[in-house]
RNA sequence: GGCAAGUUACCCAAGUGGCCAAAGGGAUCUGACUGUAAAUCAGCCGUCUUAGACUUCGUGAGUUCGAAUCUCGCACUUGCCA
């Protein structure tokens, strides 16, 4: 599962002059301070940078690869990253457009922190002149009183300039109005920074360009306190083509984490990407170069049903996130089951290792196949089971179910498996014990 | 502290004593068409073994044959005043 495999054969683009000239193309800059300056810094010899993860779930998302990715390849172009893991700003929470957050206890907060240090430490190179390095603004944060965090840093906030950040714009214009809580967290973010330039020297921070106001927090607590000039990159926010909302599969969140997003439900996200969003996509999610991915978008426009670039990116992707191994776990378990519908056809070795790979459950023979979808989670209640049934959309082993009341009994493949499916593509595994 | 408005299912949002499991829109889901795309059209969309029953409309009491709808307390949110 360790990415540093992928590590090793990471690189840039050398077809770009420069690391900034490579970002742009890849369109990962919506908004930065002053461009000229930023080109040159990157240009230039080894500089300190950050980005913060803030640990408001166990697992980093897909939004949060987007910084990872960018990170590395700065790190690649000889920069020296700071990962930095909110264990102080986890507690607070930043303002989100729509509503207040529900506060975590500080337990789960430390729970999470380690979580997403764990899997931040993944994705960068921890060794050579431009090693990375972890830090915890909790470090500084916690010992700090309230009587000096209000003289030494509020003093460098006005109130004006708070208010008009969008984050916290957006929310007093809206019904839910603020706490004071996550008013706060520009300031936060802005120490961080702060902190960064003093201890580590760090000139330049990325995040996504919700987070603009926070970031220009930093840049500009910097300048008065320091009267030093630093940098800020915002990334453009991930949206589908068609409206709907990017790093969402059935509703749910798509999880770095194998545990809570299998590598095979990985896997099937990135293969499902609209024709007109992969290309992007593989610009931001993956290392392949310009020439490969100008030559992917002409297979898209002339073979789009082959889904070639579909193909490459959930490939690259997986192997980055999930390593080589479950990588091909993933596809084989994909080829089995997507093959050609005869599943009885396949060894039980083939079918057990692809079942795995998918929601499954143990039960007995005579359990009913409506029962089955509610505990391999393909429904949520029987009468949603019961639903699905009625409309067609369910299989098992790749054959319509009619009779809401058939049971597994004599339904079972070699081995006493199956492969129960709602929709034509959301599968499960059944194990008869 | 005072005055006013508000809290409805995943989200937005109607409903202001029985015809309310609760309009409409969005999202998710299913079907047709396809390429495990998109768009379009259709259907489903609280739980339970359908008919039917049961539990819901911030929360706790109450009025009533009957309440999401009326009364009182409490919590939270917003606005204005202090």
């Amino acid at each position: 599962m360790p990415a540093t495999e992928a590590l090793s054969t990471q690189r840039n683009d050398e077809s770009f002059d420069n690391v900034w000239d490579e970002i742009v193309w890849r369109g990962l800059v919506h908004v930065s301070t002053d461009e000229a300056e930023l080109k040159a810094i990157l240009s230039g010899p080894a500089v300190t940078y950050y980005c913060g993860f803030d640990p408001t779930a166990p697992s980093l998302h897909l939004g949060n690869l987007v910084q990872l990715l960018l990170m590395r390849r700065f790190q690649l172009a000889g920069h020296r990253p700071l990962g930095l893991v909110g264990g102080s700003t986890g507690l607070i929470g930043d303002p989100r457009p729509t509503a207040e957050r529900t506060l975590q206890s500080p337990d789960t907060v430390r729970e999470w922190v380690g979580y997403l240090e764990a899997q931040v430490s993944k994705f960068l190179s921890f060794d050579g002149d431009n090693a990375a390095r972890l830090v915890n603004n909790l470090d500084w944060t916690a010992p700090l009183s309230a009587i000096d965090f209000l003289r030494d840093i509020g003093k460098f906030f006005r109130v004006g300039t708070m208010l008009k950040k969008d984050a916290v714009s957006a929310r007093l214009n809206s019904e839910a109005g603020i706490s004071y809580t996550e008013f706060s967290y520009q300031i936060l973010q802005g120490m961080d920074f702060l902190e960064l330039y003093r201890s580590y020297d760090c000139v330049l921070q990325t995040g996504g360009s919700d987070q603009w106001g926070n970031l220009t927090s930093g840049t500009d607590l910097i300048r008065k306190a320091e009267g030093a000039t630093a940098h800020a990159i915002g990334t453009p926010l991930i949206t589908n083509s068609d409206g709907t909302k990017f790093g969402k599969s059935e509703g749910n969140a798509v999880w770095l984490d194998p545990a809570l997003t299998s590598p095979y439900a990985f896997y099937q996200f990135w293969l499902n990407t609209d024709d007109a969003d992969v290309i992007q996509r593989l610009k931001i999610f993956t290392f392949l170069d310009r020439s490969e991915i100008e030559r992917l978008a002409e297979a898209v426009a002339s073979e789009p049903f082959r889904r070639e670039a579909q193909r490459a990116l959930a490939l690259e992707v997986t192997t980055l996130v999930h390593g080589v191994d479950a990588t091909r776990a993933a596809i084989d378990a994909a080829a089995a089951l997507f093959g050609q519908g005869d599943l009885a056809g396949l060894d039980a070795d083939t079918l057990e290792a692809a079942l795995r790979e998918l929601p499954n459950t143990t039960t007995r023979a005579e359990t009913t196949v409506i029962q089955l979808l509610v505990d391999t989670g393909l429904t949520t209640s029987l009468g949603e089971s019961r639903r699905a049934l009625d409309q067609g959309g369910v299989y098992l082993n790749n054959e319509k179910v009619t009779d809401a009341s058939a049971a597994l009994t004599g339904n079972t493949l070699p081995g006493g498996m199956a492969v129960l499916r709602r929709g034509k593509k959301t599968l499960a595994g059944v194990f008869v014990e």
